[in-house]
DNA sequence: CTGAAAGCGCTAACAG
DNA sequence: CTGTTAGCGCTTTCAG
């Protein structure tokens, strides 16, 4: 297919017997150029359909307009909503969105990073793969110079902006919901320690137990995995053991899905037998059998603020006017599934 | 920040003593270069964490190496799970995604487009949206002069490849899994009159009766739309009134959906009162109350399949071995919702 | 107000 | 096997 078709400013400044520099200020809207010629420039290149090639102007201006979103997984309910008020805000600001899904690898978040040491991107969102013994990679993301982001899995040590959701307190709200509806043997499952989520989530709920006097238990703490198979069974094993809870917080979506088929296959009724909260944006919530009680995240709210904050530190980057960390409040959606 | 710190090939070359040529095949394995020679300049490249520039290299040589995906929406089953597999195929090809969201306005749809006429794409994978009165703005992309491919939502009249699932099939098979379960005056529920996957899933409905014997009231047709409270709405006084339907076929997940809280809403039980079919991605259909009978398309296999054949045109377009249409199987579900 | 010229970083002839 | 050179299309001084 012929690219030579495609119109260019030596084209629009022969064709009106400019100069390439003239054509290029007047489609600018440059101040050097009279009234007259920049109609008629801009009507030619309407007419000639012309874009100017992204390339050369980003070689040029050393910028891109253009961004990059780092995440773990997309067809994750929390992640599409993020994404969608992170697009949101980039097509408002004109910007272009790369997206790259690590599929919770570090090998590939590095490898994604690295590859934006050269100036495709202009800025980074990024939430972090769980599988992340340290943090020592991200320090490539110091060193690729660039405004960066962190939303939903922040990595703590790091001096970027973070937004997130208040993940203590919703932790901590979650559990004493639990408490309220009289239960005992309160179990925390989560999928990886390394994120900064499942600590603040974890310490929520250990606080709140502990506020109502009810003895930390270890052995209630269940670590599962991104594997649905595997924490299928590990919350089969966990509800048939002795050491069954009376009601469960899943710290993450999927391993409320996981209870749910779990506690259908061997029998367990919700609540009468187990009552479940997650941290969910599940559209369906409220239709499960029994309808779900949710830690509802501002999704899209985060990826709109973190987009943001991105772009006020890509547009302006000496002022330091930009918050380096919001909270954005989730809200508990109860439902049957902690009816008492 | 100083981005005059980025190493490029002047750099490697001045180090090394030798031009930038050298280095710049050296990289790129030209057997001009000896190996000893291009040891060395790895060496230094890897040392420095050197980063091709793109833009000039894409400059240069009018290739991007990246593709750009058009969708109406994100936070969406089906195309979160699309857009999983082309990132797959993608990542290993070595291409990068641009991602853009037309929440099913024509408009963006059209500027969307109009902002690839530049080069900065070397393929586009699109799915229309459903704002589609005449689809006369198509043709720009025929004007862009890359490959295109459609998926899920493509536009019949184009010559692009095309990568769909069985619509007509799956709406026949759903609809005679109705009349299987007794039931009589059947609805289908749709939102967008434009589309294509509307249409044949409409035929399906429609020739399934037919065959069936059941006469085809086109008062059981039901026109919803993008907006949720509006199909709520509509959904309500459509079961409200007495032309209410003893079945329902959504034709898309959002509708079935709204089919449930209507139904939650007015106490009309399903599947006794109503039995419900839908297209559908929910990856919690089987947790619903009552758990909701499906037609789930091969989504992440849609996008994988597309992506492919859009790289395969990309990068010899010269050899016309790809097919210009794919059909994938959807698979119905048989759950409580349509129990006789 | 308009134009000439340099150069962003890279690739690809073409010489040597 | 290595180097020189000429651009890709655009922006941006700087001259006129």
């Amino acid at each position: 297919m012929d690219k030579s078709k495609q119109t260019n400013l030596k084209t629009l400044a022969k064709e009106l017997n400019l100069s390439i520099s003239t054509v290029s200020k007047a489609l600018r809207d440059s101040y050097e150029i009279g009234q007259e010629t920049k109609n008629k420039v801009k009507a030619l290149a309407d007419k000639l359909n012309y874009e100017p090639n992204p390339f050369a102007s980003s070689l040029r201006r050393k910028q891109s307009k253009t961004i990059a979103v780092i995440i773990p997984e997309i067809s994750n309910n929390f992640f599409s909503l993020a994404i969608d008020g992170i697009q949101v805000i980039a097509q408002e600001m004109g910007y272009h969105v790369l997206t790259y899904l690590t599929h919770e690898a570090l090998v590939n978040e590095i490898s994604t990073i690295n590859h934006l040491r050269n100036g495709r991107v202009d800025g980074v969102l990024i939430s972090i793969c769980s599988e992340n013994g340290n943090n020592s990679h991200l320090s490539v993301l110091d060193e690729i110079d660039i405004p960066v982001v962190f939303f939903d899995r922040v990595y703590e040590a790091s001096s970027f902006a973070k937004v997130t959701t208040d993940d203590y307190e919703s932790g901590f709200k979650a559990t004493e919901h639990l408490i309220e509806a009289k239960c005992k043997r309160i179990a925390f499952l989560f999928a990886s320690k390394h994120l900064s989520i499942t600590n603040k989530r974890m310490n929520g709920y250990i606080n709140a137990l502990e506020k109502n006097n009810i003895p930390f238990d270890p052995r209630l703490v269940v670590e599962c995995n991104n594997d649905n198979d595997q924490s299928l069974q590990i919350v089969k094993d966990f509800l048939l053991s002795d050491n069954r809870p009376d009601a469960i917080f899943a710290s993450i979506e999927k391993l409320a899905i996981a209870t749910y088929h779990v506690c259908r296959e061997i029998n367990i009724r919700i609540p009468q037998d187990l009552k479940v909260i997650s941290f969910s944006n599940l559209r369906t919530a409220s239709l499960l059998a029994p309808p779900l009680s949710t830690i509802t995240q501002p999704a899209f709210e985060i990826g709109r603020e973190a987009a943001s904050i991105l772009f006020r530190q890509i547009e302006k980057r000496d002022l330091k006017d930009y918050p380096d960390r919001v909270v954005l409040k989730s809200t508990l959606i109860p439902r049957e599934s902690t009816f008492f």
